[in-house]
DNA sequence: TAAAACTAAACAAACGTTTAATTAGTTTAT
DNA sequence: ATAAACTAATTAAACGTTTGTTTAGTTTTA
């Protein structure tokens, strides 16, 4: 689907908007007003404002196997070289796309079987089953311990990337980071989420006692 | 607060609505048809829809600190079973009460002013500091390393408890969970989350290998 | 009998969506 | 080449619902 400059504004202002304030907190005329266009052209570009969150979402989700799936095939790293670039590719996708992970989360917590819902579903599903290969092969090179709970680990993952990126003043605050410039924080926060998710998945997964 | 017996139908109806649907995804009517009142009732009682949500909250709110700072004053333990014990405590409210955290998780998404919002970060700071006195202590004592980011520690105990908390439908499905019922399988997920979070707990705090 | 509890009805505002009319740009016919 | 026909984009206004809240009146309780 291609889509025009003003479509793609009434995207993202609406990802921005339903981010900020939630699906039904966000009103089709906000949306409209902030992306400068007439309210009636959400309807007639995408025919309902439930259509336009699901634009928004297709949008994001094109891009996201694409990874795990191209580190599967990698011969030339080891297990644990492979789950580390994935932490980095979930931390950076959590960080970069603050505002659809917060739609996300915010989806996810709604029991419905909304087209959105299946969507997460499915893609949850796929993405965990691929880890679990990844994992099943370290496991058989004795790189990864036996037993290991690959769902925990994705929600240890997920879970942790979620509130950090979420709750971003929040840690500020606490760790009296407030001197630091926008784009410094971001970069601190990814170091810091990557080494320490790294540090828990070596603990988690490996033998190595350090 | 004294609340009446149609008082506390109204709060927990709305608890249970907020928490599927969320605050502006569900509507008065809902509430009042749903909890078997009067629509005028609830502003009658409450003052409005805000102020109600209120009550939800200031019902919950009132026993959390109790548990955090009685553990700081006890003598008898070490600082690593104290930690433990906070592990359990913040698992069983994830658990028990997680139509109530699917509510606080969704209102910390959510970037306004409300009175709310300034509970909920109250509370998370003093949570905060209440820790950091109990991991210092336990560093004096030569218990626990130096460096420890509480925050990070608590970002970890939280998300973790939402992701899994909040998606146990996605975990039951994932580890073919299917066939236990709903009481065995939340003495599972408690079990599960209680046993993985001291690990990585141990892990993070202290300089033993194992 | 006075205060508290409760009700059905009404309120204005906000909601998502549709309509009918207009503009601008392109294609077709002569 | 120019007038006519057609298409897509855009607009302001209106549509019918649903929203949270209030009113004015009735019933219950103490």
């Amino acid at each position: 689907m291609e889509y025009s400059e003003k479509q793609i504004a009434i995207i993202n202002t609406a990802e921005r908007l339903f981010s900020v304030k939630g699906f039904d907190g966000t009103s089709v005329r906000d949306i409209a007003q902030e992306a400068g266009v007439n309210l009636a052209m959400i309807s007639y570009y995408f025919g309902s404002k439930e259509k336009l969150m699901e634009a928004v979402f297709e949008k994001r989700m094109n891009v996201v196997h694409l990874k795990v799936e191209d580190l599967l095939q990698n011969n030339t790293l080891t297990q644990l070289e492979k789950v580390n670039l994935l932490i980095d590719d979930y931390v950076d996708r959590f960080i970069d796309q603050s505002e659809f992970h917060k739609i996300m989360i915010r989806e996810q917590l709604i029991e419905k079987n909304s087209h959105i819902a299946a969507l997460i579903l499915q893609l949850k599903k796929r993405n965990l089953q691929s880890i679990k290969k990844l994992v099943m092969d370290g496991q058989k090179t004795g790189e990864f311990r036996k037993n290991i709970d690959v769902a925990m680990m994705m929600a240890t993952l997920v879970g942790i990337a979620s509130q950090v990126t979420t709750s971003q003043h929040f840690y500020r605050e606490m760790n009296n980071l407030e001197h630091m410039s926008e784009p410094d924080f971001k970069k601190y926060i990814r170091k810091k989420l990557s080494v320490y998710l790294k540090f828990l998945f070596k603990a988690t997964l490996t033998n190595e006692t350090k």
